[in-house]
DNA sequence: GAACCGTGGGA
DNA sequence: TTCCCAAGGTT
């Protein structure tokens, strides 16, 4: 009998697939280094944040400004948090970018300004849980570990033909990715696999034609990879009520920074009535992770006291780029006929 | 463990 | 328009 033999052999063929497919349809980005460059776990940390639930196309033109403005993490870490923000506004997520500076900070003051190595030193600094830390190891530093993303997850659900909820599945689904991760080669296969799930076995109509995999894979075999993995459906997101005031002054905007709660936290908006249920006949509308935000935006010289929370301040209206405006503002911004 | 935390693109 | 979803982490 030669079982264990063979599973090992099988999923060594498997990341061998991979990396081989991975060198063959290798894609251009700005963090894939070329071989004359060597590691730079600084670049390999700012893009694996970046792209935390965020597409590559979206992160391409802020992964590139960010290395321009602050080339490494010594320069990072002197930059103010106003800065860093205004730096994020468009991508999201802007505890990403508050978590970005403390990072930075601790690893300058900490370690020197190079990255620690270990998954467990990695898991201390903010912003970097379970999925980062080992993709910084596996892609930037080549070190064995297993990087479980939304990608992986898929993958392995189809592969190995998993019926669970992804939910509920999520440790089965780490100890099969870790059980297909080679000795050799780690950052071109971690890599690899999420090229292939982001080009071929995609969330719906997967390209199983031209899948280097689909020998090994069980949904396939059984022609349900279309319905893998399950997930659970959510209901639709509630809706908040506002009315937001466009104050104009000698070429100055009235404007408040957002210091309540963890919603852009730090960023911009306009002077505002607290966000109620109460419907309201509006004219801008935004939609964040868990509710919609349905904004009533009038433009007027007089405010009324209830839309005023003390962090108001006039701002010039030519220099509006200068600060950290979430999407949602911009939109308001828009509406009033003010361009940036 | 479940809720919170953005945004833009594609179906 | 609406819904889905993407290289997750924190609380």
């Amino acid at each position: 009998m030669h079982r264990e033999a063979d599973y090992l052999r099988i999923m060594s063929n498997f990341a061998t697939k991979i990396v081989k497919w991975y060198t063959q349809h290798k894609r251009v980005l700005p963090w894939r280094f070329q071989e004359t460059e060597g590691v730079n776990l600084y670049k390999t940390w700012l893009s694996e944040i970046m792209l935390q639930q965020t597409t590559v196309p979206t992160v391409i033109n802020y992964y590139q400004a960010f290395l321009v403005k602050w080339p490494t993490v010594h320069h990072l870490a002197t930059a103010t948090e106003e800065e860093v923000l205004t730096a994020w506004q468009g991508l999201g997520y802007y505890s990403r970018a508050r978590n970005l500076l403390k990072c930075a900070r601790m690893v300058v003051a900490e370690f020197n300004g190079r990255f620690p190595t270990t998954e467990a030193q990695l898991l201390k600094l903010p912003g970097i849980g379970p999925y980062t830390a080992a993709a910084i190891l596996a892609i930037g530093n080549n070190t064995k570990a297993t990087a479980v993303d939304g990608n992986v997850e898929r993958i392995m659900a189809r592969v190995h033909a998993i019926n669970d909820p992804i939910q509920t599945a999520k440790k089965r689904l780490k100890e099969l990715a870790k059980s297909h991760v080679p000795h050799h080669h780690v950052s071109e296969y971690t890599q690899g696999l999420m090229d292939l799930g982001t080009m071929v076995c995609t969330p719906q109509n997967p390209k199983c034609d031209v899948c280097p995999v689909v020998a090994h894979c069980q949904a396939q075999k059984e022609g349900i990879e279309n319905q893998l993995p399950i997930r659970l459906t959510k209901a639709a997101l509630p809706e908040k009520f506002t009315i937001s005031y466009l104050s104009l002054q000698d070429d100055h905007i009235l404007v408040r920074r957002r210091t309540e709660g963890n919603l852009l936290k730090n960023m911009i908006e306009l002077p505002s009535v607290p966000w109620g249920t109460d419907p309201v006949a509006y004219n801008v509308s935004h939609t964040f992770s868990h509710f919609h935000i349905r904004i009533q935006c009038e433009q007027t010289a007089t405010i009324p006291a209830e839309a005023i929370n003390g962090e108001e301040f006039w701002h010039p209206l030519d220099k509006l780029h200068e600060l950290p405006l979430p999407t949602m503002t911009k939109k308001v911004l828009k509406f009033g006929k003010i361009h940036l």
